[in-house]
DNA sequence: AGTGCCATGTGAACGAGCGCACAAGCGCGT
DNA sequence: ACGCGCTTGTGCGCTCGTTCACATGGCACT
């Protein structure tokens, strides 16, 4: 009995670092699948993912997919195995909250659906932009946003507002009983600790190529003066 | 002269975690000068941007951006240093490969040019898309990729195609000259090694969000059943 | 000028993650 | 039945990042 709780809280406990390559993973692992590949190294996987070998078998071991010795690991296992992780086994619908270009796009984007994150709404701040037909779905306004999330089951928001209006969005969000949130605004949104934020920053990520930019020609410059 | 060369090593290299987050206090620093706010602390900086106010102070100490004791740091000046930094000071034109969904709203994105990175161009693959006028600029075939960056200067590039295009994206890319490259497709792609890549994958950052989620219910569910 | 207050700057400890290198084990061919 | 080769699984050391705690030093007020 302490040996299965002792199993099962390590089987929870997976590293972030981890996770966060798990979905490269499956994506690689799904190629090969539609592909016919039955089994897979760690070697042919790392190099799929972009990352090291040994990280790998070290990522693998933290999920129940245990490869075999010799072989390798079996694809359609570690498809399984990880979607179970990643996903909990079920879709979890997606709201989006601010329907501007970028909301559109996401709205209209179709590796959602495929990922098991189908559109359960649109909701918008702007009495202009509401009760139009975007991508297939009729924006709604704010308003509704509980509603929505109740009629849906949804389980992750998407801000896609402008920064000014991103803390906002994430109250109503968190409001209406979501937990997992997709920040695309260029805004740092405080939420309570059973909220889960990710940051999708893409002047922050432009400004970072910047840096790294600017120290090659810079240490060049200095390489030729000193 | 051994003293100068010393200083400036230092100076280039800057922890990558730091530069991540060098972008975040930009912004609470611009928005404070705005204000007319003229002295900040660390403490304050780092509410700010949702980090330790140790961890502020650390980074700054990367930068000549130094503060003075007992009063805090001055904003205009770690605006100033910071964007040195970051940009290097001249903008950094971008070029957008693939004009879909996602390629339109980022052409449209305000953002961009605030943070100092005009749109140089778009191009893609699809004839039926050459040709037409997107957020004021054309949209030019692949070919004339090179062209288009030597004639504005492009420095950066980002690839909003679909998966299956994306190392050919930035083939060309590289082989126009262009060093630094966001990936907004669910790829992953080689470059040599004097080019950088940024990853921007929404459909890995839900995944992510997703299994934190289903931890979270799954823990609450063993804590239940134990 | 002196003193107290307050924020910076940093040394050190702690923790997470990564990758090397090797032992353990499975299958296949003989 | 047995050994060889291949791949997994992991212990260990290293590096990077974060945070605490404290010493350092400037500013204002008297």
């Amino acid at each position: 009995m302490a040996e299965s709780t002792r199993d099962r809280v390590t089987d929870e406990s997976i590293p972030e670092a981890t996770v966060a390559r798990l979905p490269v993973y499956l994506r690689g692992l799904l190629e090969l699948s539609d592909a016919g590949v039955v089994t897979v190294s760690s070697v042919e996987l790392a190099e799929l993912a972009g990352v090291n070998a040994a990280n790998v078998r070290k990522d693998l071991s933290y999920l129940h997919a245990h490869g075999t010795r010799g072989v390798g690991y079996e694809v359609g296992h570690l498809v399984s195995e990880i979607s179970l992780v990643l996903g909990g086994g079920r879709p979890s619908p997606v709201v989006i909250v601010g329907v501007g270009n970028l909301g559109r796009a996401l709205s209209r984007y179709d590796g959602f659906v495929a990922g098991g994150f189908p559109i359960a709404g649109l909701v918008d701040a702007d009495p202009s932009v509401v009760g139009r037909k975007v991508a297939g779905t009729v924006v709604r306004p704010v308003d509704e946003l509980a509603d929505l999330v109740v009629e849906t089951g949804a389980t992750v928001g998407i801000v896609a507002t402008p920064a000014a209006a991103a803390q906002e969005a994430v109250e109503h969000l968190v409001g209406a009983g979501v937990r997992s949130i997709l920040n695309f605004a260029p805004s740092v949104v405080t939420v309570p600790d059973h909220v889960d934020v990710r940051q999708v920053d893409l002047a922050t990520e432009l400004q970072i190529l910047g840096y790294h930019q600017h120290r090659r020609s810079a240490t060049v410059t200095s390489r030729v003066a000193g």
